[in-house]
DNA sequence: AGTACCACCTGACGGC
DNA sequence: TGCCGTCAGGTGGTAC
């Protein structure tokens, strides 16, 4: 479930592999990831040009191409970044595949096939398209006061949405959530000042050790959720039994003893 | 504005 | 054994 973290380690992964090597060809093998372009425009957009720099914002990455135009990636639920020579290493699900004139290639990979690959002008132009708000690690702490203020539904679907605040998905809202201590079907209106200050710290602080394990849960503090989420496991810090309900339609696992029924 | 529900999509899993 | 329903979840559409 590639989120905010996972997209970061994309990224720098991409920044160390695929970057300043010239493009011999690109294959586009699933129509059904484009969005809004057409197979030949990534192709002749890719053909004879370079990677020359990638940003994020959100869930997005975005990969320009020489000075020109930007590609765009998003990578659903299941969606990751191969870099390979050994054509056996194509991955099983493959629906991009960059090749580069040094013999290696990158592969887009997206088995359930939720992702999208498209083409933008600028990184602006995709934050408008898709009504993306700022990225959540670039937004300061006023910022994120400005922009759960005055909302009226609970949480978790708050900190979920992509036009609120960009690249945090169901995983991460839960443990978010659950290093702040707070129930997901909590009322926004309901957090003051400094409930809004402790939740902006927990979202800060949970994506940036996620990059720092480079979104492996493996490696995750042991005072995570996220390795422990699953229903009746132990709660990492009081022992009790982790809960799942559903909260607007999302699995949603937290421990009914640290986050205080709202 | 927010929520509920559906669809997209594939593969895993449990029940019978 | 195999068939079927359900679930996973990011996004986007519709109805209320």
């Amino acid at each position: 479930m590639p989120e905010l973290p996972d997209v970061e380690i994309f990224k720098r992964y991409l920044d160390s592999t695929a970057l300043h090597q010239p493009v011999e060809r690109a294959e586009v093998k699933s129509r059904t990831i484009l969005d809004g372009v057409e197979a030949r425009q990534v192709q002749s957009a890719l053909e004879n040009r370079q990677l020359t720099e990638t940003r994020r914002h959100g869930k997005y990455l975005l990969v320009r191409l020489d000075e020109g135009e930007w590609l765009t990636l998003h990578f659903g639920m299941t969606g990751g970044l191969q870099y390979f020579k050994n054509p056996e290493r194509d991955p099983l699900h493959d629906r991009l595949l960059i090749s580069f004139d040094n013999g290696y290639h990158l592969a887009f990979d997206c088995q359930r096939m939720l992702g999208s690959v498209g083409l933008v002008d600028s990184p602006e132009e995709l934050i408008e398209r898709k009504d993306l708000g700022p990225d959540a690690l670039e937004l300061d702490r006023p910022a994120f006061h400005e922009r759960l203020q005055g909302r009226r539904g609970m949480v978790k679907p708050a900190l979920m949405n992509q036009r609120i605040i960009a690249g945090i998905g169901n995983v991460y809202s839960d443990e978010i959530l659950f290093q702040a201590r707070y129930h997901p079907k909590t009322a926004v209106k309901d957090l003051n000042t400094t409930a809004l200050d402790a939740l902006f710290d927990a979202m800060r602080e949970v994506l940036q050790t996620a990059i720092d394990c480079r979104a492996d849960p493996d490696r995750f503090p042991d005072s995570y959720l996220l390795p422990h989420r699953g229903e009746g496991g132990p709660c990492p810090v009081c022992g009790g039994e982790i809960e799942k309900v559903k909260v607007s339609g999302r699995g949603t696992y937290y421990c009914p003893a640290c986050q205080l029924a709202p």
